[in-house]
Order: structure tokens, then C-alpha cells, then sequence
DNA sequence: TGCGAGGATTGATAATTATCACTTTTGAAA
DNA sequence: TTTCAAAAGTGATAATTATCAATCCTCGCA
């Protein structure tokens, strides 16, 4: 079920992964001249905050949270990128250090394009330059929209906004009928949405008790998408 | 007094001014060709969220708030943009409309800038093209910094950031020496701690018994930025 | 120079969220 | 299967933040 007439998906999405389909041959030649694919595990750590970067990641298979991590060790999970997204760019593109680390959620299929390649390739094309233009603009407005949804938003309607777009992320690992599963630790979804896990877990109790999800051991089933996005109460 | 020693101002800042300061002469005059400069009035719109846009704003002289209002009429201020700096080119890039609403805080002279000239400069010159991919990476940085500063810190420690922040933007507008004075409503500061404004004026109050800062009517005058550093517990 | 509307402040209290302590459940390994 | 460490869930309570109701100040304007 498509709830793009309900909620405005895009709004939450990077949708990095435009960036590179459908790049014209030559383009990706260039791109992917010495790109390595390699599988990873649940867990692994693709860059850290404040490192420098060598290159960038491409999502193939899996998924990935940016997150920060606070004096206090509390971890902020800034976005979560799947399957077909881009990873590591900013960094490259502001010549600077990472301003998050990302680690993956889940066992994952990740290309690496070394830094010169990425920056030869933005060089050598206006169209790779515009998309990067494009989506980095755009994600200027989900960012905007997660300041002010964090900023003015219950811990519960922050839960039901982040189980929403879970959703869309974890469509594609999941029968295309059928509701789908989103299997995340309730500390990852606590540090997706901004809260203390207590707080997320009892939300989700409520969530439960009302049928909007259900559980099976420790994953998510999302039963009434259009409910969570009444509660999500966007506007 | 300078305090990049002991905070990362470039971490709280976009730096949007860098895109065209020192742009070459050819670059300057294709994009500044059908510049319009104009004197306005605090409280001017410059802006609305949900349209089209037309062109990019440079502010020559004053401020301006980025805001975004809820459904709930809470504003939310994402970003306050001083002299020298560019607004409204991220729905230009996009391709959409604009994500957020922008309003000048006081008297201010801004250029404006056509749509068509800015993309058409850009097509001309991979300097310009490089340059705002740049910076708007490094605003990815400084929003990522915002998000995890909301969601983990308290509406004391939130204040004092802001006001250090702050600092910083009206220091052009104050003598050399001598404290910086902040002139800005106490609703407006709460909408950038995001919070109510009861509780940035007790924050306020106490930072005032400390002799952190003190008011003047309804000026605040920066007296221990040091101080304030150190409240906002950043790392 | 005094007036008044809007902005700033204070106090009291309700609602939300964080924290700590503890029990139950889960899932992977023996 | 059984076991057990880690994850999930629950309850009680503290801390923070929001909200409502007043009152006090400021500053532009008559």
C-alpha cells in the first residue's frame, strides 16, 4: 500500500540514491573506475565523526544509521539510509572532517569510491554536480523538518512520524502484500526518535494496545500506517 | 574578543557568505546582472514556506530569521542568517518550493537575485558550483549539530548555545570593544531554543544572577561568554 | 512628558519526560 | 532442548518543561 496521498515521504527522505541511477555511462565509468563492493556485518562502522574522509559509500544491499554521539555517550541517530543510497559525501564535498559516524543496521553489501574519483567525476560533470545540488538542497528541507518536528513534537507523536518512515525503509525487505516488519532494537528506535527507550517502549505498548502495530518476538508489524500518521499529527 | 579557541562558531554557522564573496569578476557580473537591491522593514517576509521561488536573497545589511511554522502556529527558527549571507537558493537547487519561511529581524538592505541568472551563473562556472556544494555540505554539518543538540539538551544548556551563537552574529553591529547586545524579542529567542518563552525568560534570569549576561530594557548584553561556553556543555 | 498596548517577567500548577530498579522475554549457543 | 546474557518491558518517582494567570516594564506616540 502506497501512502504518498497520506504522507509526504519525500519530506523525510534524503533520496540520495538519485544521485547515481540512470548516471549516463561515461559518468559512471568515471565514478565507479576503482570501486570496491564488499560485504559487511550488523554493526560495522563504515566512518566515524571527526575523521577524515577517503571516499564515499554506496548502499547496494542493507541499511545504515548516521547517528552522533554526545560527551554523555548518548547517541543521536540523525537518518537512516537504505538500499541504493549514497553514504559519506558531505564530508567530501565541505573538505572536512565527518560530521556524524554511520554504522550498519543490518548484514549489508556497501561499494567504496575513493575521494579523487568522486571529486574527478563531479569535475568532468554538470550533471552529476546538479544532482548533488539537488539532493543536497533537498535534504536542507528534511533536516529543517526534523528540527521542528523534534523541537515541538510528544515523544509519542515522534514515535508514530519515525515508525511511518521505518516503514517505507524496510518495504522492500518485506512480501510486497502483507504488513510490513521493521526489525530495529528498541535502543536504535530510542535513539532514532530522541528519547529514553523506557519512554519509546511504553509508546509502543499503547500502539499496540490500540492495533496500530503488533509484535512478533522483537520485531515491529506495522497494522494501520494511515493511524500512526493521524498520531504523527504533521499537519 | 574572539572565542574560536573555545567553540566551534564554523560548527553553528553556515557560512553562506563564502559562496560569493571574491567571485571573479565574470562570474560576479552574470550573477549580479538583474540585481535588485532594496531597503527593507523588521518583520518583512522575504519568503513563505510552501512557494515557489523565484530567485535568492543576499542580505547586504541586517538579519534575518529562517523559521517554520506548525500547524499548531508555533514557529520554529532554524537558522539566523546575518550580513553578507544567502537565503532561499535551497529551493532553487531543489527544484521545489520553500521549505522554510524567511523574515527579516530588523531594518535591512537586501539584493535580489533571478532565478534564471543564479542557475545560469552556475552552469557557466564550476567555481560557483563547487563552492555551494561546499557549503551546503557544511550545512548538513551544522544541522546535524542542531538536531542533536535539541533532542539532548536541556532548555538552560539550549539558551546559553544560542546566546553564544548569537553573539557572534550581532557582533558587526556593536562597538569593538565593549560587550555585544543582543536585540531580540524574548519570543523570538524562544522560538530558536524551542521552548516556551516562560522558560527561556527564567533561564534568562538566572544567567542574569550570574552575572553571565545582563539587560538592557530589552537588550541583552553579553558579559562572560565563557561562562555561557561552558553552561552549554557542548563536549 | 504621560499614556497605553504589547512585551517581559513571575508564580503556581499540570503534563511530559527522564531515571532508576526490577521482572520478563527472547534468541542464539551449548 | 536447556541455558543464559542481552534485550524488552513495567512500575515508581524525580526532574524538566508547558501552560495558565497575573503583574510589571518599555517604548513609541500623542
Amino acid at each position: 500500500m502506497s501512502i504518498r496521498h497520506l504522507f509526504p515521504v519525500q519530506s523525510w527522505d534524503f533520496q540520495s540514491g538519485s544521485i547515481i541511477s540512470n548516471l549516463p555511462p561515461k559518468e559512471w565509468s568515471l565514478l565507479s573506475a576503482h570501486m570496491v563492493e564488499a560485504q559487511y556485518n550488523k554493526g560495522d562502522i563504515l566512518f566515524k565523526e571527526g575523521f577524515y574522509p577517503n571516499g564515499i559509500f554506496f548502499i547496494r544491499k542493507g541499511m545504515a544509521k548516521k547517528y552522533r554521539i554526545n560527551k554523555d555517550g548518548q547517541e543521536q541517530i540523525i537518518y537512516v539510509a537504505s538500499q541504493g543510497e549514497l553514504v559519506g559525501y558531505h564530508a567530501v564535498l565541505a573538505e572536512d572532517r565527518y560530521p556524524d559516524s554511520c554504522a550498519l543496521l543490518e548484514d549489508s553489501i556497501v561499494g567504496f569510491i575513493p575521494r579523487e574519483d568522486f571529486l574527478k567525476t563531479i569535475d568532468y560533470s554538470p550533471l552529476l554536480s546538479k544532482r548533488l545540488l539537488k539532493t543536497l538542497s533537498h535534504e536542507f528541507a528534511v533536516l529543517a523538518n526534523n528540527i521542528t518536528f523534534f523541537s515541538q513534537s510528544s515523544v509519542r507523536e515522534r514515535t508514530a512520524l519515525q515508525l511511518v518512515v521505518l516503514r517505507e525503509k524496510y518495504k522492500p525487505m518485506n512480501d510486497k502484500n502483507g504488513p510490513v516488519e521493521i526489525t530495529m532494537s528498541r535502543e536504535n528506535l530510542s535513539n532514532l526518535v530522541g528519547s529514553a527507550r523506557e519512554n519509546v517502549v511504553r509508546v509502543l505498548s499503547e500502539f499496540k494496545e490500540a492495533e496500530l502495530i503488533t509484535t512478533n518476538g522483537r520485531k515491529i508489524i506495522i497494522l494501520d500506517v494511515a493511524g500512526l500518521i493521524k498520531i504523527a499529527n504533521l499537519r
